[in-house]
DNA sequence: GGTTGACCTTCTAGTGACTGGAAGCCTTAT
DNA sequence: ATAAGGCTTCCAGTCACTAGAAGGTCAACC
């Protein structure tokens, strides 16, 4: 399967195919013209990759997702242990741009809008709080 | 004064100090020995800066409200307006961070998480969903 | 057989907003 | 005189791609 069909079945662009190779993700195999030739389970884990990529892993995250993936042994506890401390990020983030969203609206509410230059926002930013 | 000071009266490292100065945001003079010499309305930009950039503001944002900062004509409307389009980014950043926890938060809660390799986050990460 | 046009290849460079490190001046204190 | 610490510039790296250029390959159509 060439690169273009792999970025259909996988919805990854090429391009992003192209570069996880070059990092070592995964590495298909070439046809004799030097084209890339994905076999179903690079697709696979191409799928794997776009998944786990749009669930926010990192990359460095993902290589370890997939090579648990591909060990037979592997404890399930593993891998919810990634989860969990994902989640936890997921939180530290939402609770960061809750206190960020508070601040701008109580920032915003208080400026007037119209056409003059006065503005509590820009004195806050000057840090001329009144 | 010197930019280890500016950057203890900011909070600014100083690389990032001089970044902004590469960018254009705030040129300080020399000294006779090719120091960076900061006077009070640099630090006053600089420190603009620190508190625009950890409201979320973007450097190009930021270089915006430091014209409309420096703009006596300036209408609170415009900073009002920037303030309120950053709401709303940080409301449809936080809307795509909870659903992204929903949907780890589900995965987690049925793997047992034990020693054995059954997992039904790697499942759904393959694409084999039950 | 020639010619499109779509697809593929590699390579370089750019993104945003810094951050780290090396090599070498300058200043201050001992 | 020397050591420590601060300052300078410049180059490279981060993260995860993304854009674009220059050129090879393939399938279809005339």
């Amino acid at each position: 399967m060439n690169i273009g069909d792999a970025s259909k079945e996988t919805g990854l662009p090429a391009k992003t195919i192209r570069y996880y190779e070059e990092i070592g993700l995964v590495m298909p195999d070439r046809a004799a013209n030097g084209y890339r030739d994905y076999c179903e389970a690079d697709v696979h884990r191409l799928r794997f990759l776009q998944r786990s990529r749009s669930l926010g892993f990192s990359i460095q995250e993902c290589r370890l997702l997939l090579s648990l993936y591909q060990d037979e042994n592997r404890a399930s506890a593993d891998v919810k242990a990634l989860a969990l401390a994902k989640i936890e990020e997921v939180d530290r983030k939402i609770a960061e741009l809750r206190s960020l969203r508070a601040t701008l609206s109580d920032l915003a509410a208080h400026c007037s809008g119209d056409d003059r230059p006065d503005c509590p926002i820009m004195d806050d930013l000057a840090g001329e709080a009144p």
